[in-house]
DNA sequence: AAGACGGGCAACCGCGGAGGT
DNA sequence: TACCTCCGCGGTTGCCCGTCT
């Protein structure tokens, strides 16, 4: 069918942005705010398509901007945002207050991707060149698994602020099934937390289910009771599970049973909750 | 001093998802 | 259900500027 053009590109100015036309945005955007960036230019008299202005206004001209030099915390930050999401940046730029995702993707590509790589470290795994492909399973497993667990999250606080307070994710703990009426009023998305949870704390038990994802993000999470893992839809060693082994199995369930504040869980601690939960702090 | 080179970063491009009709 | 529009994202490009020769 093919897609229509942003905006005619005759007539329309690209490049650099002049402080001029700078100005004439920061203008339009402080006096009436920014509700659809295909009509923002014209109305603001400015000859540029309106994803230029968007672009223009989140990556320089928004005031909330920090920029300069990244803190050695912000790029720790970033290193192990990315070990667990790979190249989302915008993602990984929720965690980085006033870091806008674009500067984050320039800061990995010139500096951090570099520095890993001559360190031995495949930017791409996060693993020693050498070892990278000894445990790049658990790792995926891992790493997919708290990608989800974000995008969780982040709907949460996104869409769902008057059910849960602000700061706050409150896990869902009820009883199997006949809780689903109390749940519908929840995100979906955290009903793949819940059975997360309800299959290593013992509250549920699952027979081989499927869980299917609530959106269509979130990859299918086959439970049951000896192992666990994302269907085939991502990359595993083999279709089923990423995670064969039931030593391998016992040993996540006992960490997160020592996880004291699993069903409850404040984000003021989450990076020691990972901590606890993974054996390596990666928040 | 000047040309070559490379790094850093702002901006562009194309794709895919969401929502509306 | 199909199509369309808009927005946001990630990959890529290309310009600017500092350093090197």
């Amino acid at each position: 069918m093919g897609r229509s053009p942003c905006c005619e590109k005759v007539g329309l100015k690209k490049g650099p942005w002049t402080p001029e036309e700078d100005q004439k945005l920061l203008a339009y955007i402080e006096q009436h705010g920014h509700g659809s960036w295909r009509a923002l230019p014209l109305k603001a008299g400015l000859e540029r398509c309106g994803k230029s202005c968007r672009l223009r206004w989140i990556n320089y001209l928004r005031p909330d901007i920090k920029r300069g030099k990244f803190s050695l915390q912000e790029e720790q930050t970033i290193i192990q945002l990315h070990a667990l999401l790979g190249n989302r940046w915008s993602a990984i730029a929720t965690h980085l207050p006033n870091r806008t995702d674009n500067e984050i993707k320039n800061y990995w590509n010139t500096h951090l991707k570099k520095r890993l790589t001559n360190m031995g470290i495949d930017p791409v795994t996060h693993k020693p060149k050498t070892h990278a492909l000894a445990s790049a399973a658990n790792l995926s497993h891992m790493a997919q698994w708290e990608s989800a667990r974000l995008e969780a999250e982040a709907r949460l606080v996104r869409h769902s602020k008057q059910v849960v307070p602000q700061n706050h994710l409150a896990v869902a703990v009820a009883a199997p099934s006949s809780s689903s009426s109390s749940l519908t009023t929840r995100p979906q998305c955290l009903d793949v937390l819940k059975a997360w949870q309800g299959v290593v704390s013992g509250l549920f038990t699952f027979n081989a289910d499927t869980l299917q994802s609530p959106t269509s993000t979130l990859p299918m999470l086959n439970l049951n009771d000896n192992n666990f893992g994302w269907n085939s839809s991502i990359p595993c060693e083999s279709s089923g599970t990423c995670l064969e082994k039931p030593n391998q199995m016992a040993e996540l369930k006992e960490r997160l049973d020592n996880s004291m504040e699993l069903h409850e869980m404040d984000c003021s601690s989450e990076s020691a909750w990972f901590q606890e939960l993974f054996g390596f702090n990666a928040l």
